[in-house]
Parts: structure tokens; sequence; C-alpha cells
DNA sequence: CGTCACTGTTTCCAACATGGAAAGCAACGA
DNA sequence: TCGTTGCTTTCCATGTTGGAAACAGTGACG
């Protein structure tokens, strides 16, 4: 279950970096926008956190112009629930304390 | 009582000093050298990092010089122990799972 | 066709954090 | 007095961050 092996990751571990991926590790796909409202950063810096997520292989980005609209969907790739567990898994030694964790695969049921 | 209001402590995040916070709150004190040895830093890296915890009120540094030998023991203060629960439990917030958290065992103080 | 609005993206930049190496210090034993 | 132990502090080079602003892609409009 929780099996994922502990392992801290820096790309992960800064503050806005560790709140995408919580966010998006609860849900499939999250649209730029409420990512960034809900992390409170102003759009570039979004953008350049994103980046490194994407650069590290951990976020997918998907545009799609739907409805007349440029639309940024942020999603997770199976790398990036992977390492988000086991950063979590991680966390969790360090603390020495449960802090709930999203299951990699599970969370999304696939 | 482990319900600490959630808020990430800026003081605290940063890996080496997460980890020394950790090490702390699970005893009443550690000494110096065990805590570099356990966190695996230099001396000096060790000595920078319990400073700021220390300039932040949560760390308190007691020097004693027993059996001729020099001791610096580390220990979290109450403020410190607060201010840590309430990191932790602003993580797990952070990296709560909506869809699949299995239940809040940890509230629990267990 | 030219311009505007909406959405991110990239660049420029200044402030800060961090770690390693090495010099400093205080205390104590030889 | 010198050497050792055990941190501290300084020096320094690097890496990260965020904000502002310029820029670019796409469709809407007159």
């Amino acid at each position: 279950m929780t099996a994922a092996v502990p392992r801290f990751d820096a790309v992960i571990h800064p503050p806005p970096r560790l709140q995408i991926c919580g966010l998006l590790a609860a849900v499939d796909t999250m649209e730029f926008s409420a990512v960034r409202d809900a992390v409170a950063v102003s759009d570039s810096v979004l953008s350049k956190h994103v980046k490194q997520l994407e650069e590290a292989g951990y976020v997918a980005v998907r545009k799609a112009t739907i409805a007349s609209r440029q639309r940024t969907s942020l999603a997770l790739t199976k790398t990036g629930r992977a390492a988000f567990s086991a950063h979590v898994a991680e966390l969790r030694r360090i603390v020495e304390a449960p802090l709930d964790a999203p299951q990699g695969g599970a969370g999304t049921g696939r």
C-alpha cells in the first residue's frame, strides 16, 4: 500500500511545488488558473514552477483551445505521482508522524 | 493534544531543519554531534541551521562542560514543538488526498 | 486587415539562502 | 605552552526565488 520507497525529492519539496503536487495528486487534472489561484502565486511564478516539474517529468502540461479559449491543464504523470508518494513517505519518516499520503495509482484509480 | 493549527513555517521547512526538528521532536534533548551525524551535515552547516532555529526561538542550545568535555545539547523549546506540529499539520493538509485518504487516523494522537 | 483581449511564457534582475573550507575560540589535558 | 576536542563564524561562490514587464499564440471584432 503505502509502499513508496521514502525518497526526498528536492524538485518537489519547495513550498510552491509541494502545493502544486498536492493539488494535482488529488485530481486527474486541474487548470493552470485554478492552480495559480490555489497556490496564490503569479502567473510567471507558477509557470516557472510548472516548468520545473515538467522538466522533471512529474507534470504533464496539456494545452487546448476550447470554446475560443486557451486552456492549459496540468496533471501529475505516473512518474510524478510516484515521486510525490516517495517524497511524502520521506517526510513522514522525517517527522516520524503519520502524514496522510495519497496513494500513487490509487488516487485516480488509474 | 496534537491539535496544532496548520501553519507553514519557512524556518522549519528546509530539509536540514526539518530533519533537525524531526529528530528533536522525538526526544527531550540530543547532542550536537548526534544531530550532525543523523542529518549528515558538516559542523558549520549544522551550527548555522541550529542558529536559525535558535533565533526563531525553536531550539534551545545548552552548553555544558562535563567530564572535561564540551557538550552541546539541543532541544526543541515549547514554542519549537508547537511550530513543528503546526508545520507538520500544514504539510498534511497540503498532501492530503480527499479522494483516497483512508481515514484521518493521524488525528487521534494515537 | 489591423487591433484587442485573454493566457500563459520568458527575460531581466535584485535579494536571499545554502554549503564547503578554513580560520577562530574556549576549555582542558599533557 | 602546545595540541586536541567541539563548536562558531567568516569568506565566498553558487543556486533559487519571486516580481515586473515585455513577448507570443489564438481567436474575436469592427
